[in-house]
RNA sequence: GCGCAAUUGGUGAAGGGGUUAACACGGCGGAUUGUGGUUCCGUUAUGCAAGGGUUCGAAUCCCUUAUUGCGCC
């Protein structure tokens, strides 16, 4: 079956639902750990399943080339290869066109990449992304779209959101897996009148789910949010939206508040390998001096495996070292802590409460009590 | 005991009269938003074994002492 949604409450704009998918029925806003190829770094799935993760991500862009869709096919999927029991989502590629920036060449038929891994010259297209993604099988598909740089001239943002818009039908054209949704993503940069542009037009070309892209390259946040408010407005209620890219907490918050759905980011897992870590009261650093001689876990109230059973000390040494353990500690923890962000965003929207939950939590990270 | 050589940060070291003591590692701190596990940025010797001398100017030249290494009794 394809992905269903269903809108179970809407308080002043954040919204309450639930995704039905292949592997079970999930509630909504939620996040997404990031597992670019076909494994969350670090972890393994019943890691993930104890952290009440739901979907995952992985990357078209870079399953193409290692180890290629085919082997993932002849694996059974991508979900037997991995041995992941829960939702995949895999991102289009798309972002690939703006993060090897440097290595590109962008025409109407799609991008010309040099391979991060060897230099060769590849050439990927909207209907090549989608068919590779039909074959990885993952249970929700993104659209090849190019995420546009900031900041970006508005004759540049305007021709490339037109381009993502007939990448999308395209896209669409060629979509040949009936287990699999289907997302469109909106650009247009940072113009109100281009993401209005952008989010009607994709909205036509019908998707299961649409997601907001090009946040997070580097704008401020208010820029950010812009972004998302430009465009949210004609998204329609009964479809989920995804703001692709964003995970700090409290942009988190600031997603939901304006109509988001999900989230993914690879912070989480990328600031654990460097020895960081979310916490309540803000991001700490472990590797600092000060917890040295730290035998407190990281928070004592949290519910993950590394604070019910490490010390801020043991950690700190992990990472000084370079012992894969206390990246894969941190992981565990900052995963567990967004998605129990997550799980108390939806039980305040419950209550009525999210502002005041929203307000009190920002209040708390901003400040440090 | 005599001769020769060496001594520069936490570590490995460059510099053999010219102003701010190179570089690397380590340390400390920061960054990170559709992945960077190997990344990026900042900072880290008011001082060159100690003392004295020559000179406008000394880590650099000279003397004394200390320590270390090598060789010879």
């Amino acid at each position: 079956m394809k992905l269903k949604y269903e809108l179970i409450k809407n308080d002043q704009s954040a919204r309450l639902g639930k995704l039905k998918t292949n592997y079970g029925v999930y509630e909504t806003p939620m996040f997404m750990p990031v597992g670019t190829l076909a494994n969350v770094k670090t972890l393994t799935p019943e890691e993930l399943y104890e952290m009440n993760s739901a979907i995952i991500l992985a990357n078209t862009y870079h399953l193409w080339l290692r180890p290629g869709e085919d082997i993932v096919a002849k694996a059974g999927g991508l979900h037997k290869f991995m041995n992941y029991n829960g939702p995949i989502l895999t991102d289009s590629g798309g972002f690939q066109v703006f993060s090897l920036a440097r290595k590109k060449d962008i025409i109407e038929e799609g991008v010309f990449f040099k391979s991060h891994i060897d230099g060769k010259k590849l050439f990927l297209t909207p209907e090549l992304s989608i068919q590779i993604q039909n074959k990885l099988d993952s249970d929700i598909a993104m659209s090849f779209d190019e995420c546009i740089p900031y900041p970006a001239s508005y004759e540049y943002a305007k021709e490339s959101t037109e381009r993502t818009i007939r990448w999308a039908k395209r896209g669409k054209d060629v979509h040949n897996n009936s287990n699999q949704a289907l997302f469109g993503i909106i650009q247009g940069g940072e113009y109100e009148d281009l993401r209005k542009y952008s989010a009607l037009e994709t909205v036509k070309i019908d998707f299961d789910g649409y997601a907001i892209g090009g946040t997070s390259v580097g704008e401020d946040k208010q820029t950010m949010y812009k972004m998302i408010d430009y465009a949210i407005k004609y998204l329609p209620n009964d479809k989920p939206r995804y703001l692709m890219g964003v995970g700090e907490p409290i942009d988190l918050l600031e997603g939901v508040a304006r109509g988001i759905d999900m989230f993914d980011c690879v912070l989480p897992t990328r600031l654990a390998r460097h020895g960081n870590a979310f916490t309540r009261n803000g991001r700490i650093n472990l590797k600092n001096l000060k917890y040295k001689e730290d035998f407190n876990p990281i928070e004592n109230n949290c519910d993950c495996y590394t604070c019910k059973n490490y010390t801020k000390s043991y950690i700190r040494h992990l990472i000084t070292c370079d012992e894969m353990l206390g990246g894969r500690l941190l992981s565990i923890h900052n995963i567990r802590f967004l998605i129990k962000e997550m799980e108390e965003i939806r039980e305040a929207i419950k209550n009525g409460n999210f502002k005041e939950f929203k307000e009190q939590f920002i209040s708390k990270y901003k400040n440090g009590d």
